[in-house]
DNA sequence: ATTTATTTTTAGGTTTGTCTAAACCTATTT
DNA sequence: AAATAGGTTTAGACAAACCTAAAAATAAAT
């Protein structure tokens, strides 16, 4: 079976929706897939005819079994070809989103494959996201927000919320990306500002708003 | 401008055929794009709006300035692809032609500047075919066919006609390969088999056949 | 110079994915 | 229970890229 780029964002977006949401709605993935709502009941019908999604009129829609595999192996390439702008082509992390979006699109199981040896089997993208393997299993990690780790306690950044360019920058500044390891040495209850802890650096003080972007496993 | 993969295949095709053919006609250009004359007619008067290729009706056709330096972009990065595939990673050079007629659609100016440099600027595509940099220029060979080269004169085999499995097989059995270093120590008249002398291996006789699909620079 | 053959174009139709506007459900509020 | 607001579906159209079949133009052959 082989779809169409408009069908393949389509299941790639309900896959995106379905992991944030409880239940997913049209008007949801009309926005995420640019659209109106009208284009977005044609297409569930015609992903309902395809067996990729439960559908029914008026009704919430979820994946089947065989659109989670597709949406899965969409997602694997999107990060696998992510993984390989930033570490082989120098990308910066922002910058590579609408690139492996046009490159997830590729057909062919054997460049993947191949493309997943030559990287060495990366298990996490540059944004910190998990890459499933040739099986559509990824690692999954219990990430807790930056601003609800306790006081003193080890964590390595595993995942930037707000991946804007403003963000990346002040990231930079602070020295912090994914795999840093961090400590909170105090919380401010007045602004919910937060004193952190890197190794060989000087205490330094994020904001609220910065910290609330930060996730980390511990 | 950008341009949709019909028009950029089609772009790409009307080049090949004027590199091969002094006029290109329209059922040849139906052959290359898989469609019918029919459908050649409607994208010539698309093309020719854009101003990409001089188009009128019953007349030959050509690709304008602009028509080619579109054209040659395709190429280059049709080219840097396979090239990427088969020395990143390790595809067999008959096995990439489908996957660069993908990826060649990618749409970014820094991505392809990008695998420019990973790869190192390569001149040459794995089938020995030039590609253009970034300003369009390309190495110019003048090729010569195996079977035309002086004897005893020291040449450098430099593309390869028929690039198919058995013919792929057959090379790989003569240790023969883009670079490979090679004189005609004998030409028999016979069968237009010639007798050859590659560095540290014993003589070898290729059929006229098999000649026929080499060619070198000298 | 006609006739014949080949190639190209036109005309009208299909499919895919989109749209707007109107009709239709569902859920919440009154 | 009825009214209203919000989201969803239908109906009808459109653009891109393709098709077939018929008409028109060019090229080749007598």
């Amino acid at each position: 079976m082989n779809f169409s780029i408009s069908e393949e964002n389509y299941i790639k977006s309900i896959y995106h929706l379905q992991v944030l949401h409880e239940r997913v709605n049209a008007s949801m993935l009309a926005g995420m897939v640019n659209t109106k709502a009208a284009s977005v009941t044609d297409m569930l019908k015609k992903l309902h005819k395809k067996k990729l999604v439960h559908y029914e009129p008026y009704k919430s829609f979820i994946l089947t079994d065989e659109g989670n595999k597709i949406a899965l192996n969409i997602v694997r390439k999107h990060r696998l070809w992510e993984y390989f702008l930033v570490n082989k082509l120098g990308f910066q992390w922002d910058q590579v989103h609408d690139i492996a979006e046009e490159l997830e699109h590729i057909n062919s199981i054997e460049l993947i494959s191949r493309l997943d040896e030559f990287l060495q089997y990366p298990e996490f993208d540059p944004h910190g996201d998990p890459i499933p393997n040739s099986k559509g299993k990824m690692i999954a990690l219990k990430r807790i927000n930056l601003t609800e780790i306790p006081l003193k306690k080890m964590a390595v950044v595993s995942y930037i919320k707000d991946q804007s360019v403003a963000m990346l920058d002040l990231l930079k500044h602070f020295q912090i990306s994914i795999g840093t390891k961090i400590k909170i040495s105090k919380r401010f209850e007045f602004d919910g500002s937060v004193e952190i802890k890197i190794d060989k650096l000087p205490d330094a003080i994020l904001s609220n708003q910065v910290a609330k972007n930060i996730y980390c496993v511990i």
